[in-house]
DNA sequence: CGTAACTTTGAAATAGCTCAAAAATTGTGG
DNA sequence: CCACAATTTTTGAGCTATTTCAAAGTTACG
């Protein structure tokens, strides 16, 4: 069952473990260097900073609007989406997070957050204490950028999104969010050539795509009939890629793919 | 006369200036110590960062989406929009700029731009080096984090416009975008009682609305019979302030109006 | 003062929504 | 491992917010 914000959290045993595991942050480091490159000493850095990790059952809100934050969360594995409701309680999810991502890191700066974020699968991630980023920021300016850089892309998925929100049809908003996770996922690891697993369901997806979940219903099959995606049992499995690109007129390079000067 | 992207840009004549001038960063140190303290050092560290100012006329797209970028732009004066185009022509902008936002900080970390950037109105700039940027990073931890805090500030104004775009009512779209720009404008000393310039066209409001300018004309209609809001000859008159965010469901907290912690 | 840009209005069309119910799937306790 | 209960998906039928198309006013400016 997936539970809504509001239902009563059910304590989650923090399961501690030793940070300095070195495989653990593995995805973060791969979506790092898809753009960007890491010293061995900068690597070390990121490793000193961790805390603890945790884990999250599917629905929970692990963190909540306008609650002063110390620490920032590192996504191991699990989707997370960053969320607001209206008060008619319509949602509109405003991003989708994937292993490797940093659910929150913009707390940092910000302390506070506008938005809740919540476990749409069960979720492993690890914490990163702004005591510990505040030092990376003085003593690594290059790992600063790099990390800002990183919330910098948040808000170009944002934009993107705005655009889908604003312009795109439900048809090329579902085909365009199926792009953009394709390409996410790859980075980090989770695509297995045309498929990859994406366990939301499809009221879930409808609040990424500001629609009702009726409608992504049909626009699921119409993009199964037209052999462009299919979506089912929380896995999807791209038919053509060429055709479904089309469809979404996807343009990847708001994602920066491309190694950057230090 | 409004040009669309894509006319032939007219060569705008910089008008070099003293770049010290005291008054002309105003608004910028405004927008800032609306949240954060600065000190005179950090004050003068942004002073020294400054590069040319450059006039605009309205309709010039200034920044391109794609090009290599070496400076970033700070807005002295003037209306900037942050916009994207699909292949049929809509337009969706994705944030405007209003006087003392950085139109594009967030070159500084991704190089080059996912959208375009251009004038709405006659715009007064100044550059600001990336080069100069970096120096901040790397000697003052405390001003790099507020002016990381300014992107993820555009990034909220992203996630409030995802939410607009997404789940609201076109009039609720509308009243939304009218508070969201007054408490803007007012923290940079724009706004005047219940009033604001706001030099835009139906068209171009729709282009931020994610609607047609003719359901935009039929929207401000229905603000204005209603009594909470009026729009014209490029000027907004907020008649019911009350009313008026209670249609958009307002709540500035998106905004981060509190004074941080250094 | 003429012309381009912008605003306003009307009428018809439609993409996506709402409401409702059935079918399929999934998770759970026994 | 089964059977029930809950959740999720699917489908149908009617509805509505917003778009489209078209044309008439209005404003602004060279």
């Amino acid at each position: 069952m997936k539970w809504r914000a509001g239902d009563a959290p059910t304590i989650t045993a923090p399961a501690k473990q030793t940070a300095g595991d070195t495989r653990m942050i593995e995805r973060h480091l791969m979506k790092i260097r898809a753009r960007d490159t890491l010293s061995a000493e900068e690597e070390q850095a990121i490793r000193g900073a961790l805390g603890e990790v945790r884990t999250h059952p599917a629905g929970r809100t692990i963190i909540r609007a306008h609650e002063e934050l110390s620490e920032s969360t590192l996504l191991l594995d699990g989707i997370l989406a960053r969320f607001k409701d209206l008060r008619s309680g319509q949602r509109q999810v405003t991003e989708l997070h994937v292993a490797g991502d940093f659910a929150d890191l913009h707390s940092f700066t910000l302390k506070r957050l506008d938005h809740d974020i919540m476990t749409l699968t069960p979720c492993r991630i690890v914490t990163v204490p702004h005591d510990n980023l505040r030092r990376i920021t003085e003593a690594h300016p290059h790992l600063t950028r790099v990390y800002w850089f990183a919330t910098n892309l948040d808000a170009a998925v944002h934009r993107e999104w705005e655009v889908s929100l604003g312009r795109r049809t439900a048809i090329a908003r579902m085909a365009h969010l199926f792009c953009e996770l394709h390409v996410r996922l790859g980075i980090v690891g989770l695509v297995e050539g045309n498929r990859y697993q994406l366990d939301l369901t499809q009221l879930e997806l409808s609040e990424c795509l500001g629609l009702t979940s009726v409608h992504v219903n049909r626009v699921l099959r119409e993009l199964r009939e037209q052999g462009a995606v299919e979506f089912r049992s929380g896995r999807v499995t791209i038919r053509d890629r060429a055709l479904l690109e089309r469809i979404a007129e996807f343009n990847p390079s708001y994602l920066y793919l491309e190694q950057r000067a230090r």
